[in-house]
RNA sequence: GCCGAGGUGGCGGAAUUGGGAGACGCGCUGGAUUCAGGAUCCAGUGGGGAUACCCCCGUGCGGGUUCGAGUCCCGCCCUCGGCACCA
């Protein structure tokens, strides 16, 4: 008996992979090409099964597609920039680059371990310097056509982190990363312009339906927020300036009661000054900034402060007063809003609170609206009242007929807005790309020039113990001279979100050795990224962010591409049940007894078993990947990541299900070891079938239903676990012939050749270093991951019989096994030929008859 | 509240196009082997009734279309995810 040594096995083979170089990838314009990759990881120290699982399944993928002749490209690189190491220096005093480069160096090994067919010879580092230099080069581009620009504004602060946040890096609230909560804070930053990119990124996603996950999409759309409006000006009573407000609805123009302003917003302090209001407005904006969570979240109460000021309605010329308002952003449409009480929920609300007039402006299809009356807006579209000539219309074409008219009298037009914010991309951090630009006392703000490049982040600092960047205090830094006067400058301190450096990883992975940015004609061949796979929470973040950053690429004259990503997997979360003691709160595993007791300090008491739930720590509900390759083997966690579930749904650890991973793979090993030294000069099965017995014809049959069905499942699902269930159902039926046929049998051997070579090369993209094992144990010379992926003749693969369901009204009563190309009549006589079938048709009209060829046959009587 | 995905045995999950519901695996039950346990192998395994042939019920709930519905249509319930004063 054979013993399946895993370690052994895997660890020979990879060496043998890595002498011979065979994921290389070697540019080949003669040849098709195709890009997998799977998003990079922050070397944090070790892999987690999140890491494993997406990594398996590109794996997969990648070596499936160099079976079928394609070039492949599968890069592995690092995620290196982060507060995490930061906060590892502080914690344990080693430097940021030292406590990376050492994770790096751990992950690589267990990477390897698990036997990825990476082309390590393109790895790199967002860290290294000769990464981000070019990164630092498209800023200074970016800069000069106004793609990046710097300003003052509210931003988000994460008190803990010390650093500012993206609008798309806060969630609920607070910081995405710690948790903490968000507060405001009024400071400079970079900004990168995608705001210029909105209509395009959104249009950009109707070419990705059907390859993108249809949620992530919608996401997207949602996170630009397009909505079609108008601006329209309303003059100021007694001054000469104006608000414009931004509307969706103009149709409901004639039923403005009053206009309400962010408290940002320049003329309400001024206006507040004009009115001698300035205290009572200082208190109010700061209160608002405060509040702002709540705001943000819809939670907080409205409130208003009249500036005692009023604006002239640009069609009827009433007065309407203005007000500053805590729901309305500045940073969304002009910060301004004419209120419309009767219609829109918020100037309700607003209305009501103080005492201001609602006015009807649109009526339901049914029915009436009384403003004394009214609970709530009424929002839908109706007709038009009390709106002048517009009265009668229905508000659908009125919104149209408005904006007409508001935009020959010139005080009003159409417009469209975004709910997408510019890109804040600077970070008061160490561990960071720095940012190129330099602050001279006579020049102002200017970049480094390109020959200067990189601006190295400097090594030697300290860091600070509060957490702070070292970077202002770093004199040797700070203190430089200008690039253009050559006088003294202090060099910008800040360095960029990490989402910066993952915005364009999978461009350079093309290229990694060029000396310039990128390569135009390596990118042009190997990109886009045919198929990206990773977790579903970067659907906005990293996915946007790199999608824009492509199209900034192209107009800066780098790339060709539109879009980077032509096809993408989310895959699911790997999940486990936690355990809670209600004396010791989370407890491992080990320390549940078989009768579900605490086991801690010989507690007993019951263990709750809670829903299984993302991996984490603090739950005790993670399961370490190099514990279970040391048990297994790296074959089996592959072959159980891929098997439990379909890659798009949360993958559910489970201690058993991993053992019957195991058990299937020790299964094959034997089942092929033990016949390997009869069948190694064996040739596979050529001939026609006519020879062989019905058993082992019935053999190459399922043989070529299953390379079929695994080969639709890969190609057109990437549903691996079907795949898997198919190649199990082969071996078992491969050990059901061997029971039943004699080895004399001829043909046998050839025909067992033929099946099992199928088993070895259907699975060897899931498990490759036993399939080497097993290949080169059936006599094979070349490698298995080089060699073809198998066909399937439907010649072979279609049923010489097939079952015929027999019903009588929509009830299966009987089947026939029938020749596959048995007509009505036949199947018809068959059937009625059944005593089964004959007994519920008794004493019955035989009224129809249903034929399916080739499935069933419906007897309706009555 | 809005948008999206989903609800199938004890569990993870299958089911091309409307055509035998529950593939494959786990678990469980019985048996073989063993001094014993483990491992391995064999058989069974949706529920109920009969325990022989068979019969009835069954894919969240209620209706509908159809010879036939897990699959299509209408109305609800629940779970998960995202968005949510964006004018």
């Amino acid at each position: 008996m054979a013993e399946y040594r895993p370690e052994e096995i895997e660890t020979k083979w990879q060496r043998v992979w890595e002498e011979r170089q065979i994921f290389r990838a070697v540019d080949d314009p003669g040849r098709p090409k195709y890009y997998v990759l799977e998003m990079f990881p922050y070397p944090s120290g070790r892999i987690h099964m999140g890491h494993v699982r997406n990594y398996t399944i590109g794996d997969v993928l990648a070596r499936y597609k160099k079976m079928r002749g394609f070039n492949v490209l599968h890069p592995m690189g690092w995620d290196a920039f982060g507060l995490p190491a930061e906060n590892a220096a502080l914690r344990h005093g080693v430097h940021p680059a030292d406590w990376t480069y050492d994770n790096i160096d751990y992950m690589r090994r267990q990477l390897r371990r698990l036997g990825f067919s990476y082309d390590w010879t393109r790895e790199f580092a967002t860290c290294d310097h000769e990464y981000y230099r070019h990164e630092q080069l498209f800023f200074i581009q970016m800069l000069e056509r106004g793609l990046a620009y710097r300003k003052k504004t509210l931003v988000n602060w994460c008190p803990s982190c010390h650093t500012v946040l993206a609008n798309e890096q806060v969630e609920d609230g607070t910081c995405w990363r710690c948790g903490t909560e968000v507060t405001q804070r009024e400071m400079e930053g970079w900004f990168f312009r995608i705001t210029a990119y909105a209509e395009e990124l959104l249009e950009g996603l109707k070419r990705l339906q059907g390859k993108w996950p249809e949620k992530v999409l919608t996401m997207q759309r949602n996170w630009i927020g397009r909505s079609e409006g108008a601006e329209i000006e309303f003059p100021l009573e007694g001054l000469s300036e104006k608000i414009t407000v931004f509307t969706t609805r103009p149709d409901t123009l004639y039923g403005v009661t009053f206009i309400s302003l962010s408290p940002e917003h320049p003329l309400a302090e001024k206006l507040a000054e004009d009115s001698g209001l300035r205290a009572e407005f200082e208190a109010f904006r700061q209160r608002c900034r405060r509040q702002r969570r709540e705001i943000e979240e819809g939670v907080a109460e409205k409130e208003g402060l009249f500036l005692r000021a009023y604006a002239i309605h640009p069609l009827t010329g009433e007065r309407v007063p203005i007000f500053a308002a805590n729901f309305v952003l500045m940073e969304y449409g002009t910060g301004a809003v004419m209120a419309v009480p009767a219609h829109d929920q918020r100037d309700f609300e607003f209305a009501k609170k103080y005492g201001l007039p609602i006015k009807v402006v649109i009526r339901p299809p049914e029915g009436d609206l009384d403003p004394e009356t009214m609970e709530a807006a009424y929002e839908d579209p109706g007709v038009m009242v009390n709106s002048g000539p517009f009265s009668g219309l229905p508000s659908e074409e009125g919104k149209q007929k408005i904006v007409e008219h508001l935009e020959n009298l010139g005080v009003g037009r159409r417009r469209i807005t975004y709910r997408l914010r510019d890109w804040g991309v600077s970070r008061q951090r160490y561990w960071g790309c720095p940012i190129p630009v330099v602050y001279c006392e006579r020049c102002g703000v200017v970049p480094e020039k390109p020959e200067n490049l990189p601006v190295k982040l400097p090594l030697n600092a300290q860091l600070d113990e509060a957490g702070r960047s070292p970077l202002p205090q770093l004199e040797s830094f700070v203190k430089t001279r200008c690039p253009r006067c050559g006088g003294p400058a202090r060099r910008e301190t800040d360095t960029f979100d990490t989402f910066v450096e993952s915005s364009w990883y999978f461009l350079r992975f093309a290229c990694p050795d060029a000396r310039e940015p990128l390569d135009r004609e390596r990118v042009h061949y190997w990109l886009p990224v045919d198929q990206y796979i990773g977790g579903i929470e970067h659907a906005i973040l990293h996915l946007l962010y790199a999608r824009f950053f492509t199209r900034v690429l192209r107009d800066l004259g780098y790339v060709q591409l539109d879009e980077p990503f032509e096809r993408l997997l989310t895959q699911g979360m790997v999940i486990k049940e936690p355990y809670r003691c209600p004396r010791h709160g989370w407890i491992y595993p080990e320390e549940v007894s078989p009768e579900g007791t605490c086991l801690k300090e010989g507690c007993g008491e019951k263990v709750i078993v809670g829903r299984p739930e993302k991996m984490s720590k603090s739950k005790c509900n993670v399961v370490d990947p190099d514990e279970m390759i040391r048990r297994y083997g790296a074959d089996t966690v592959r072959l159980f990541m891929l098997f439990a579930a379909p890659p798009e749904k949360d993958l559910e650890w489970s201690d058993r299900g991993i053992e019957g991973a195991h058990r299937f793979l020790k299964r094959v090993y034997q089942l092929i070891m033990n016949r390997a030294d009869k069948l190694r000069e064996v040739s596979p099965y050529t001939g026609d079938g006519k020879d062989l017995s019905p058993e082992l014809r019935a053999l190459r049959r399922k043989t070529h239903q299953t390379i079929r069905r695994v080969t639709r499942d890969l190609e057109e699902r990437l549903h691996f676990n079907t795949a898997i269930a198919a190649v199990m159902e082969l071996v078992n039926f491969i050990e059901d012939t061997l029971k039943e046929v004699p080895e004399e049998t001829p043909g046998f051997r050839s025909v067992l050749k033929e099946s099992l070579r199928a088993v070895v090369l259907l699975l060897s993209p899931m498990t490759p270093h036993i399939c080497e094992e097993l290949w080169s144990a059936l006599g094979e010379e070349r490698l298995v991951s080089e060699a073809s992926w198998p066909e399937w003749d439907e010649e072979v693969a279609r049923e010489e019989e097939i079952t015929i369901v027999v019903q009588v009204n929509g009830r299966v009563r009987d089947n026939l096994r029938l020749p596959a190309d048995a007509d009505e009549e036949t199947v018809k006589r068959a059937a009625l030929s059944s005593e089964r079938v004959r007994r519920h048709l008794e004493g019955k009209t035989l009224r129809k008859v249903v034929f399916v060829p080739g499935r069933l046959i419906n007897f309706v009587a009555g």
